[in-house]
RNA sequence: UCCUCAGUAGCUCAGUUGGUUAGAGCAUCUGGCUGUUAACCAGAGGGUCCUAAGUUCGAGUCUUAGCUGAGGAGCCA
C-alpha cells in the first residue's frame, strides 16, 4: 500500500506492506524507529523495529537513502507525531545508500546543492513537494480546458518557421558540423538535411494554434518549448513547458476572462488539492505563499492600458532607473511597481503601441496600439503574454511588410486569413512561472525535475 | 551578454591589521542509552582553503586572469 493511504488508515492490527526510502533511522539496541517516504504524500510513516527480532547487521543498513519493503502490523502511534505506525514483522532490504557516500543528509540541504545532485533531489521534502504540484497542475490544465470544450492540439516541435519572432531558437540537422555541405556562395547547403530545409526547436505553438482554433473553435497546446537566449535569471529556462490557448471569435475581453478564471483555477485547485505540500513549503520558505495565493483566487485582477500605465508610472513619486515615456516598453522595475506597490495585486496591462509588440496582434482603431495583454504577477512578473490577432489579411500583410518578416514562409498562416477568417485571440502561459507562483520557489531552475539553462544539460 | 557578491571538511559556515599545527555545527565512524520524533550523550576520523600565475621573509587572507555559483539587468513565458 502506498503511504498516503495507510497515514490516514484507521484499521489498526491489520497487516500491511510498504515500500520506499529511508529517510531517517534512530533508536537504541531495544528499538529502532525508521521514518519511510514512497512519494505519494510528504508525510513519512514510522516503522518500529524491535531489535531481539531482527539480525543487527540487517538494521545496520537500513540508512538514509536505502530502499526497504517492510511488511508488519499497522497500529495507533503512542507517539505524539502520529497517529499510526507499522511494527515490523519482516523487512527485505531491496538496495542500500553507503550513508559515507550518500549525498542527501537528515539535515536541511541548500538548493543550490541540490541542484548539483538533480538526479537525487527528487528524494527531498521539498522536491517531492514541488513535483507533485507540477503534476496537480498539469492534470488541473488538461481538467479545465476539458472542462471547458477545449481540444488538445500536439502542435510541432520541430517547425521549419523561424517567422515568431520570439527569440533565438535551437537549430536541430543531422548535418556534419564539421564538413557541412556547401552552396556556391559558401552558405550550408540545408536542401540535403534531414528535412530538406532549416529546421529549429519550436519557440512557441501559436501560429499552429491558429490554425486549429479556425477549424475547432477553441484549443490549447501544453508541451515543451525551446529558447536559445542566453538569459541567466531565475525565471528563464531554455527548455521550459508551455500552455497556449486560441478561440475563435475570442475578442481581446474574452481572452482576459480566460486568463484570469484559468488562473484562478489552477491556484483554487493547488489549494484544495495539495494542502499538505503547501503547508510544507510555506513554513520551509514563504511563509505569506497560502495567504497570497488566497488573495489571488479571492480578488479581481486589475485592467489597465499602456497609456495607464505610462500616466501612473510617470505620476509616481518613485525614482526609475529607466525613465517612463510613452511609446519605451515597461522594463521589470515598472511591472513591479504597479503590481506590488501601486495596485498590490496581479494587473492585466493592454493595447500597447504597435512597435514593441509582436507582429500578429491586431491593431486598435488608433492606428497606434495593438490588442496585446500581459498579466503581471506579484514577485514574478510577466506570467502571461497573449493578444487579440490581427484577423484581416491586408493588415497582416502590412505588417510582415513592416517588419521586413519573410512573407513567402507564412504562406499558410496567412491563408487562415484568405479563407473565412475570423476574429480570435490567445494567450501563452509559461508553465514554470505557473509553478514558481504557486510552490513560491525563489528559482525557475527549481520546479522543473532537470533544468536546461545556459552551459548546462546535465541528468 | 553586462553589473555586483561569493567559492575554506560530505553539507552549512567562522577564520581579526598577511604571522606558529586552519576551526565550529551537522553528517560519518566507534561506544552508551528500554518508545524515538531532522532523538540524545561521549569520543574519533575527516582539508589540493576553486584553479593558475604573481607580490612577500611569510598568503585561506593581498594582486591579476580563468572556472563555478548566486543576486540584479536585458531578452521573454
Amino acid at each position: 500500500m502506498r503511504i498516503k493511504e495507510l497515514l490516514s488508515s484507521r484499521e489498526y492490527g491489520s497487516e500491511v506492506t510498504v515500500k520506499g526510502w529511508v529517510r531517517t533511522r534512530r533508536g537504541n539496541k531495544n528499538i529502532t524507529f525508521v521514518a519511510l517516504n514512497d512519494g505519494s504524500i510528504i508525510h513519512n510513516i514510522q516503522v518500529v523495529i524491535d531489535m531481539s527480532r531482527f539480525d543487527e547487521d540487517l538494521i545496520k543498513l537500513i540508512t538514509t537513502g536505502s530502499c526497504i519493503a517492510v511488511t508488519g502490523k499497522l497500529t495507533e502511534s503512542p507517539g505524539k507525531e502520529q497517529h499510526v505506525e507499522i511494527h515490523a514483522d519482516s523487512i527485505k532490504l531491496y538496495g542500500t545508500a553507503d550513508p559515507e557516500v550518500y549525498p542527501l543528509q537528515k539535515k536541511g540541504h541548500t538548493l543550490e546543492f541540490l541542484r548539483e545532485i538533480a538526479h537525487l533531489r527528487p528524494r527531498t521534502n521539498t522536491f517531492g513537494a514541488v513535483l507533485r504540484i507540477r503534476h496537480a497542475m498539469s492534470f488541473a490544465v488538461h481538467k479545465y480546458f476539458n472542462d471547458h470544450g477545449f481540444f488538445y492540439l500536439h502542435t510541432p516541435i520541430i517547425t521549419g518557421s523561424d517567422a515568431e519572432g520570439a527569440g533565438e531558437m535551437f537549430r536541430v540537422t543531422i548535418l556534419d558540423p564539421k564538413n557541412p555541405p556547401l552552396l556556391e556562395d559558401g552558405s550550408v547547403n540545408f536542401a540535403e538535411d534531414f528535412f530538406g530545409r532549416e529546421t529549429n526547436l519550436t519557440v512557441s505553438g501559436q501560429l499552429e494554434g491558429e490554425l486549429g482554433a479556425l477549424a475547432l473553435s477553441s484549443i490549447y497546446t501544453f508541451g515543451p518549448t525551446f529558447r536559445a537566449e542566453n538569459s541567466n535569471t531565475p525565471r528563464h529556462l531554455a527548455e521550459f513547458w508551455m500552455i497556449e490557448p486560441e478561440m475563435a471569435f475570442y475578442e481581446i475581453e474574452d481572452n482576459m476572462n480566460l486568463a484570469e478564471d484559468f488562473l484562478k483555477y489552477l491556484i483554487r485547485y493547488a489549494l484544495e488539492n495539495c494542502s499538505a505540500d503547501l503547508e510544507f513549503l510555506s513554513g520551509m520558505y514563504d511563509k505569506e505563499l497560502i495567504d497570497r495565493l488566497n488573495f489571488v483566487v479571492n480578488n479581481q485582477f486589475e485592467r489597465i492600458t499602456y497609456t495607464r500605465a505610462v500616466d501612473i508610472l510617470q505620476q509616481s513619486a518613485e525614482k526609475f532607473e529607466f525613465p517612463v515615456s510613452w511609446g519605451v516598453d515597461l522594463q521589470t522595475e515598472h511591472e513591479r511597481y504597479l503590481v506590488e506597490r501601486h495596485f498590490k495585486k496581479p494587473v492585466i496591462v493592454t493595447d500597447y503601441p504597435k512597435e514593441i509588440k509582436a507582429f500578429y496582434m491586431k491593431l486598435n482603431d488608433d492606428g497606434k496600439t495593438v490588442r496585446g495583454m500581459d498579466v503581471l504577477f506579484p514577485k514574478i512578473g510577466e506570467i502571461i503574454g497573449g493578444s487579440q490577432r490581427e484577423e484581416e489579411l491586408e493588415k497582416l500583410e502590412g505588417r510582415i511588410k513592416a517588419l521586413k518578416l519573410p512573407e513567402k514562409e507564412l504562406g499558410w498562416y496567412l491563408d487562415t486569413r484568405k479563407f473565412g477568417t475570423a476574429p480570435h485571440s490567445g494567450f501563452g502561459l509559461g508553465f514554470e512561472r505557473l509553478l514558481l507562483f504557486v510552490t513560491g520557489m525563489a528559482n525557475i531552475r527549481d520546479v522543473i525535475p532537470f533544468p536546461r539553462f545556459p552551459k548546462n544539460a546535465d541528468f
